[in-house]
DNA sequence: CGCGGCTAAGAAAGCGCTTTCATGCCGTCC
DNA sequence: GGACGGCATGAAAGCGCTTTCTTAGCCGCG
């Protein structure tokens, strides 16, 4: 397959030097209306697109760094609320956010191979995913420097919350609100913050409670968990989720179940996303704000030359944020023990 | 103030060659340890970053296009909902997406003029903002195709929705079931869509109808707005609002009022967010995941290369897509038009 | 008719890097 | 002990563009 066409290859289907095709290509005034007409014909004939590489390089304009963000965009909320000030703060450092939705291990894998391949990021920042070591070593050894958001990578600075704590919280709420029977809904498989969550769950709750992981991150799903759960063990009094879409369509479920919320389900939410507070959900809040804010510090940081000659190298530690359980509606208070109103 | 460190710089520190420089920057194996440490030495001295331009002219790797994307955050799932088809839809066609979180004016002419002194794009995506013709020109000069999404721009194909219809909808919704005094809560005044619905309320509602922009959109905003409004008017029986998360903030304020919704005062909103349907909220639905998919699409068109020389240029059209008004719990129904409880 | 001034357009020198090819050095093998 | 192979390194040729400098016409004027 032939290579793009470069300004020679127009210049020569246009008669003229490169330097007429170059002042058509930038509007510079000093070219005849034919000759430019000529031109910009021979451009459009060969779909021609300049190499903005070759112009950067030519014009010496500033050699602004490029951050690669890697997110798995399947909860709206968490996201957003990450790159909401992940792309403030690196404006604010002068530094280019470029965006890739990453949606499986292929995705991941053709992103990351192009990015080192054609070298087209100078900082890397992955979120909610985790990469093998030569993969780290890779970047390493093109000084692209990488954190991690949302999930620990060996050897990676991150930002991460103690996921397991977290539930763990919620579902010793539960039982000392009451709860005979606790169930977890968790997600899809492969997030480790979902593993974690259920790891937390279980050392409180006993390996033996329920589990179902909901096919996707969204209420549809959290409900036919929950029915699930409801169908398999009646006696749950508890539903501990391992996401706040989730705990909706929990609600959703007990409700359309007659079950009255929190006095015979109690239930608990995790993120503590926007218009929580509206529904009323308990849930374990997570400063998912701070994740987007420390990746861009943090970054900026990595990528900040060095102000004198000779500076040590900088680095970034890995932080983990505290994480609280935020009681609403959905449960009960640990003093207030009810007993539970028989089940019809 | 001098120029970034370049490999010859490294080079004449280091004394050794630029290709050596080279050799160890790219972790060839051919370069003796010491050597290889001398140049790393220099390197970090001289705080040294690669040309990006100019390796990648070098190298010659696929010269893939970028789209600059502006986006004013300021309402989390309206801008969720547009970026998470439109980076799917820009990955699958080979583009890169440049996020650009626009808060102001300057913000705007800061990024735009950068795009175009440094032609970093190669397609842009303006998102609830308009530009001047002059702009317009600019980058049509440079051959940058512009797609708009929720703005309309003159000669720029667009996605829009015709906010003023859905609106003035929502207003006679109320009115038929029996509001007698509606009012607007709208949002901060810079944006367009937003006048366009108070356009849309005020054609059905009447000029004389009573109005309060919120200062933020957001649910605490939306909430002191309807204060100051059911202050100034205790008559208001209807709230349209301009967004959802402000009729939230209605909702919550009509609630703490004792006021019985939707018996006493009916709500609408404006999106169909996340959550919505959960809440009960009467809302104008307007598709937010097809405007990023539609821009995706066209820009993907629009920065397609010709495949046969002489093919005609490629343009998109705009499109307007359909709202359509959402009847939930804040709304009653047109036919039952309960006579209203009288207030206390 | 010749000369200066003006404009359009070409030649060529980089921009900072990668990469091939050439070079010089050393150790090794017959 | 001399030729040879391997290895670390340097020299130099691009990559595709911009931009300065120069040249070639052309006009009008004296």
């Amino acid at each position: 397959m032939p290579s793009d066409p470069t300004i020679y290859d127009i210049a020569r289907r246009a008669g003229v030097g490169i330097a007429t095709v170059s002042r058509v290509l930038n509007g510079s005034e000093r070219v005849s209306p034919h000759t430019r007409s000529t031109v910009q014909r021979a451009m459009t004939d060969l779909g021609f697109r300049p190499n903005r590489a070759a112009r950067r390089l030519a014009v010496r304009g500033p050699n602004r760094a490029r951050v690669a963000a890697l997110m798995p965009f399947f909860s709206a909320n968490f996201y957003f609320a990450v790159c909401e000030p992940l792309s403030k703060g690196l404006a604010g450092a002068d530094l280019d956010l470029v965006l890739y939705n990453i949606q499986n291990r292929e995705d991941k894998n053709r992103v990351l191979d192009r990015l080192v391949r054609e070298r087209s990021c100078e900082g890397l920042l992955l979120c909610s995913m985790g990469i093998g070591q030569e993969r780290v070593a890779q970047f390493r050894n093109q000084a692209v420097p990488i954190v991690s958001v949302d999930f620990p990578i060996n050897g990676v600075p991150s930002v991460t919350v103690d996921n397991a704590a977290g539930e763990a919280k919620a579902t010793r709420h539960l039982l000392r609100a009451g709860a005979r029977q606790v169930a977890l809904v968790s997600g899809p498989e492969a997030a480790l913050a979902f593993r974690q969550r259920e790891e937390g769950f279980f050392s409180v709750a006993g390996a033996a409670a329920p589990l179902h992981r909901a096919a996707a991150v969204n209420i549809e799903a959290g409900r036919a968990a929950t029915a699930a759960l409801l169908d398999a063990h009646p006696e749950i009094d508890g539903i501990v989720t391992v996401n706040d879409l989730l705990a909706v369509g929990a609600l959703a479920e007990a409700r359309a179940r007659g079950l009255q919320v929190p006095e015979e389900v109690q239930i608990v939410g995790f993120d503590d996303q926007q218009l929580m507070e509206v529904i009323g959900m308990s849930t374990v809040r997570q400063p998912m704000g701070e994740f987007g804010s420390w990746a861009a510090a943090s970054l900026a940081t990595l990528l900040a030359r060095p102000a004198t000659p000779a500076a040590t190298p900088t680095t970034v530690d890995s932080v983990e944020l505290p994480v609280s359980l935020v009681q609403r509606a959905t449960t009960r208070s640990a003093q207030t023990q009810r007993t539970l109103r028989p089940r019809p």
